[in-house]
DNA sequence: CTAGGGTTAG
């Protein structure tokens, strides 16, 4: 450690003030305890020494006593002029020097330190945030006593605390204060501020008005920010009486408009923050700053830009807070060239490149218009990392799903730059972890979370919540939900959207409505607690609990959550809107779905898309073409709305459920050329199933061998093993099925599929050959399993369980059914089931398949006349298909089945599908 | 003593 610090320099030379000549003593009599306990003899090496390290201060240290005096009495000896250096010292920024010229005080001159000395050193600990030395200098204060005769020395102590300690600490010294006056009411509330404790700033502020003390601009400028992060509406209220009173009595400067626009920019009021700008015309830097910063915060972020112009325009050069506050505007509006803009004035013009707020700023901006490379490079320049940066750029790669990347630099930063993750790098770095094929210790990440105390983080929660319900542990979620303390709109929505990923609907619909129900217990409650949040269903919310009543064909659910999105103004939502059309689709209701199509202020490609597949699974191809030239004719007018890749896979599904095997081939020929969209495997797989549906097996076959050697087949292959059972042709359904074997072993589907052909062309053999493959490849068929909406629930039917209430009724109901079905004609197509038969499969046959006992259960519950909704997981097969005709002629009634793919619409003996499907 | 970094659900 060198001596960097001349004791006698011109620097701490005290300057000799009038003062200091007036009054000459020494003071050594009047503190004999100082002089006895402690020689004045310290070197000036290690006095330095101490002041550079800012760790301690010699006059408590034993190792002082013992070495001799030797220069004392060559030093000034007059107080006021070390007091005089000192506070020069301090006002100056000169820190160090200023505890240097402390120590030098009270250890070579053998001078106490008085009212004005101490504010000074404390002014300089403060700024160098060194507790340790704060404590020493807090005994030295009660040591000379100088505790109780000055509000000033224990003003400076509080704001000490507030800077470097804790909230203990702080109040310590304010309780402990006989006398208060203005300053110390606004040591304790902006120290109260610093802590967060906004409620207990506030409570301080109105125990200084009971004090009868009245608040200055100062005061104002923490009130302002204790309200800004109160709830909205208690904080908003108590922010404008407080900036009425400033206006009322004049009691602003600059920095109280700004603090008091930077609480309306927080509360959400663009406006009063906006006019308050206007309104004063010394405006700073700050006020231009926490303008723009109004309106990015707000998300306007155009106007972000404009003032951002209009200051430049000023003559007010921006500053890194400036950037900093604007490039989010660039992020979020993706103006790629006016962030690079911004970036080259910042480049070009100023000191900020290697500043790490700017830089975080810029690696958000540059990621969230995908230029991650750039934003790398960003990162790569900056020199000192802190946390934020390291997050910027670790949300940036996990947003683009550059999950390695995220990982590895979520690795480096502990191991490399000794920085520690913390909740917001958690919560950004697990999405990419589950989803990374490389990572599989997902189960350790939830370890280190808890290792480094973060478990608690409701961010962190909320994105482990997640990630085990995409690793299909959805229990491990429901955990976790379970043992939040505070859950939010984001825990219930990714707990409800893990339900609907999992299939598990009804457990979806339980949680909305439980979810419902805390939000009503908190509306009655005369009591608000900040810390609860209340759980009110959301756009994102509906728009993930509608795909479950669609899978459901749960209707009355479905109208009762449309009639809660009408109530709370969600329904104009476009994803609302568009989930509820898809919705009422798939519950049969094509009217409806229209509808609420027609009803909608907003659509977009995806609402286009919905309605598309929806008249294609109601049969209705023409329809859907017919929408499909409405949508490219509306997008020519407005230039926003294209044909996507999903449109044509709407329409070729159209096409394959109507026949329509000309007009698809047509438009999948040109989907390139006239809308720009490339085939992908998908849209072959599509035509794939449009052709072979239609029975040309064999061009649906070309079709396949043409497809680009690196596309995944799989899809192709599946459609045209589906059209091969369809037709019963077992040759070409061997080649389809032995390459599925090769590509999915372990999917059941292919091994049933191709059964079936065997045996319905009579190859028993060969159908029990591909049933013992399946077994031995220890591969089972997903249950088929049907919905019914019955009342305020759905009732669940599993091929072959037996575990429904009714269940003894219902089959004996479709044994008495099946016999009047046979004397009408009806004979059972029994292709689909297999021969030879294990026990599933017995009771499957016994039993009959989910839909004959959704249907059944219909029946036997509802009213005559009323109509049956069915859902399906899986294909409806021919028996069941030929049953229900026969079924809804026999009870008088409109049947809906829908499966995976369309409707069939079942009244009076006949299908809406005319048996092609 | 005043402005600023960012994350989870879709």
């Amino acid at each position: 450690m060198t001596c960097y610090i001349q004791p006698f320099s011109p620097l701490l030379t005290p300057p000799f003030s009038s003062r200091t000549f007036s009054s000459l003593r020494t003071d050594h009599h009047h503190h004999p305890a100082l002089l006895h306990e402690h020689n004045h003899s310290l070197p000036l090496a290690s006095a330095a020494a101490a002041a550079a390290t800012a760790t301690a201060i010699p006059i408590t240290s034993p190792t002082l006593t013992s070495t001799a005096a030797t220069t004392s009495s060559a030093q000034p000896l007059f107080q006021e002029s070390w007091v005089e250096s000192l506070r020069f010292q301090a006002r100056s920024n000169l820190f160090r020097e200023a505890i240097l010229t402390y120590i030098q005080m009270l250890t070579l001159a053998g001078i106490s330190p008085d009212n004005f000395a101490f504010p000074a050193v404390l002014k300089a600990v403060t700024a160098l945030q060194d507790l340790n030395l704060g404590k020493q200098i807090h005994a030295h204060v009660f040591k000379f006593g100088y505790a109780s005769s000055s509000v000033t020395v224990a003003n400076t102590l509080v704001h000490m605390y507030g800077k470097c300690g804790d909230i203990g600490d702080v109040y310590k010294v304010f309780n402990r204060m006989t006398d208060r006056d203005e300053v110390s009411w606004n040591s304790i509330i902006a120290s109260l501020c610093r802590f967060q404790e906004w409620e207990l700033a506030l409570e301080a502020f109105q125990l200084m008005l009971f004090d009868n003390m009245a608040p200055s601009s100062f005061t104002l400028v923490s009130v302002a920010l204790a309200c800004s992060n109160f709830p909205r509406h208690d904080g908003l209220q108590l922010g404008q009486q407080v900036h009425a009173y400033s206006l009322r009595t004049g009691n602003w400067r600059t920095f109280t408009n700004n603090a008091f626009m930077a609480m309306y920019a927080k509360l959400g009021r663009v406006a009063d923050s906006r006019a308050l700008f206007e309104l004063f015309e010394d405006r700073d830097m700050i006020s231009w700053n926490t303008m723009i910063s109004t309106f990015t915060q707000n998300d306007h972020f155009l106007e972000a830009l404009f003032f951002l112009y209009l200051m430049v325009l000023d003559g007010i050069k921006p500053d890194g807070v400036t950037f900093a506050s604007v490039l989010p505007a660039c992020s979020h509006l993706e103006m790629l060239d006016r962030g690079k803009e911004i970036h080259a004035y910042v480049l070009k013009n100023t000191n900020l490149p290697e500043n790490s707020f700017v830089g975080s700023a810029l690696v958000d901006m540059y990621c969230n218009c995908r230029q991650v490379e750039s934003g790398r490079r960003v990162f790569d320049g900056i020199s000192k990392r802190g946390i934020p940066l390291f997050n910027a750029m670790i949300t940036g790669y996990a947003q683009n799903e550059y999950d390695e990347e995220a990982l590895s630099l979520f690795f480096q930063m502990e191991a490399l730059d000794g920085i520690y993750p913390n909740g917001t790098t958690m919560s950004s770095v697990l999405p990419a972890c589950v989803r990374c094929d490389l990572f599989s210790d997902q189960e350790g990440m939830h370890g280190y979370v808890i290792k480094r105390g973060l478990e608690k983080d409701r961010y962190v929660q909320n994105a482990l919540m997640d990630m085990y319900s995409r690793m299909g542990n959805i229990e491990i979620s429901k955990y976790l939900f379970d043992s939040m303390e505070v859950r939010d709109i984001v825990s219930w929505n990714t707990m409800i959207t893990g339900y609907v990923n999992c299939g598990c609907h009804e457990n979806a619909l339980h949680l909305l409505h439980a979810m419902k129900k805390v939000e009503e217990k908190n509306k009655d409650d005369d009591f608000e607690d900040v810390n609860r949040v209340s759980p009110k269903p959301n756009s994102v919310t509906l728009m993930t609990v509608l795909p479950g009543c669609a899978a459901l064909s749960a209707l009355a659910k479905g109208k009762e959550i449309h009639a809660y999105a009408t109530r709370h103004f969600l329904a104009s939502d476009v994803a609302v809107g568009s989930a509820l059309v898809d919705m009422y689709a798939k519950c049969g209701c094509l009217n409806l779905s229209r509808r609420m199509f027609d009803r909608m202020p907003i659509r977009n490609v995806i609402t286009w898309n919905v309605l598309i597949m929806a008249y294609g699974m109601h049969g209705r191809g023409e329809e859907a073409l017919e929408l499909f030239k409405n949508m490219a004719a509306e997008g020519d007018k407005s230039g926003i709305l294209r044909p996507n890749e999903v449109t044509f896979i709407a329409i070729f599904a159209a096409c394959s459920h109507s026949g329509m095997v000309r007009e698809g081939l047509h438009l999948f020929h040109r989907m390139k050329e006239d809308y720009g969209v490339e085939p992908a495997p998908d849209h072959y797989a599509c035509v794939v199933d449009l052709l072979g549906r239609a029975g040309q097996l064999e061009e649906a076959y070309e079709l396949i061998k043409m497809m680009p050697p690196e596309f995944d087949k799989r899809d192709a292959w599946s459609s045209l093993l589906g059209a091969c059972r369809i037709h019963w042709n077992v040759e070409t359904g061997e080649i389809a099925a032995k390459n599925l074997f090769q590509l999915e072993p372990n999917v059941a589907s292919h091994y049933v599929l191709l059964s079936n052909i065997y045996s319905s062309a009579g190859h028993w053999e060969k159908a029990m050959e591909i049933r013992k493959m399946m077994q031995k490849m220890g591969v089972r068929k997903e249950p088929g399993c049907s919905w019914f909406e019955f009342g305020d629930e759905v009732h669940k039917f599993v091929a072959g369980d037996a575990s429904h209430p009714q269940s003894e009724q219902l089959h004996g109901f479709l044994e008495t059914l099946s016999e009047r079905m046979r004397r009408e004609g009806y004979v059972p197509d029994t292709s689909c089931v297999l021969h030879n038969v294990d026990e599933e499969e017995k009771e499957t046959l016994l039993c009959g398949h989910s839909e004959k006992l959704a249907i059944a259960f219909g029946i036997l519950n509802t009213r005559p006349g009323t109509t049956i909704r069915v859902a399906k997981n899986l294909r409806v097969c021919n028996d069941c298909h030929v049953a229900t005709k026969f079924i809804s002629k026999i009870v008088d009634r409109e049947i809906i089945v829908r499966d995976v793919r369309r409707f069939h619409h079942f009244r009076n003996g006949t299908c809406s599908c005319g048996d092609y499907w």
